[in-house]
DNA sequence: TCAATACTGTACCGATCGGTACAAATTAAA
DNA sequence: TTTAATTTGTACCGATCGGTACAGTATTGA
């Protein structure tokens, strides 16, 4: 055991507190007062634990793909079902998440993308959005280039241009959550919208 | 003609550079020394003729209606063309503004959108915003309960899931291209988008 | 018991925030 | 030529911004 007085709060859940606050403000609508508030500790404690606003934003960036971000992809490698079910499975799940009473409307990827450019990013928060961004994109591509292989998918559109299909799905209804749209609307757009599979 | 001192900047062009500055920073990512800045002219000329920062907003948002959202909208009713061609243009009207390398990435009304709900978007703008919205909704659910009228479009789902589907794919592709998506991948999207008209 | 170590709370830093008071400057009407 | 009206630039307002110095308080190991 360390030496000197404990910290007296849970770095996870702060941070996961700190998440929540730009989930819902953004970077540049989140203040330091509303981080310590949000989470129950005051500025040095949370300089020292987490460096500066930046540095938490990276981490909560982190923390929201770990938590929120990864799970969707689970149904897109449901063997059983088609690959249309499947898609539907994907995007309904993002949807449930973006309208989720108990969470932030929307998506903290999306809002954080639409940051991209203002002049309060930080670099190096912008290249981890980026970077995310790009990661995503990436593993979709690969999946469709294996449903392609496997003979699940047959399209005049490349790998690469399915996946930015369903990444515009993802970010578009993400906003259109920011703009109040209920959990069953979603799902009507997404019916409608994976007809082409 | 009124007597006193003459303005000494057009009021017409100002707020369009206000706009721009909006646009590419958000409101909340906006300060009141990059308006004046982007403006040309000083803070009490500023609130002089605009009022304050959100009713600034409020005119901007207005303006960028007239001059970057209405125009799409006449390739729908391109009488000589299918719907889905119409749709096409439409939405790839829309692609080439958001990633028009004269003007700010992406669409002032989705990033608006996006800070919906953040503590920093003043109420009555925070109206301004829902209210382009519902507009942009309610006409486009008319326009598609025309084409169903008209026999043009057959499908499962309602005028309002697929007014709802276009305005999700216009904001998708409006944070795509704040991620650095070019115009040619975004038609690309929107070719793949489409296949359902 | 006593250093050494690490966290907490208060109180502050300079800079910037949105917004304005006020005097100088400019203009049209009297 | 004066008067009234209007805009301009400067210089400021209190509040808040992100960030930190420092003293006090726990806690562990010696």
């Amino acid at each position: 055991m360390k030496a000197g007085r404990h910290r007296s709060f849970d770095k996870d859940t702060a941070l996961e507190q700190a998440m929540h606050v730009f989930w819902a403000n953004g970077y540049a609508g989140t203040s330091l007062s509303d981080l310590t508030e949000a989470m129950g500790i005051n500025k040095p404690s949370l300089y020292s634990a987490f460096g500066n606003k930046e540095q938490l934003y990276k981490s909560a960036l982190s923390k929201y793909v770990k938590i929120h971000g990864s799970i969707h992809a689970t149904h897109l490698h449901a063997v059983d079902k088609c690959l249309k079910k499947r898609i539907q499975n994907y995007l309904t799940s993002i949807a449930a998440m973006i309208t989720d009473a108990t969470l932030p409307n929307g998506c903290l990827i999306c809002l954080s993308t639409s940051e991209v450019g203002s002049s309060c990013i930080p670099t190096d928060a912008l290249q981890s959005i980026l970077q995310i961004n790009t990661v995503t994109k990436s593993s979709l591509t690969e999946f469709f280039n294996n449903e392609i292989s496997a003979g699940k998918l047959a399209s005049e559109s490349s790998a690469e241009v399915i996946a930015d299909y369903l990444i515009s799905l993802q970010f578009g209804l993400a906003v259109m959550a920011k703009n109040g749209a209920k959990f069953t609307e979603l799902k009507e757009v997404i019916k409608f919208s994976i007809q082409q599979f």
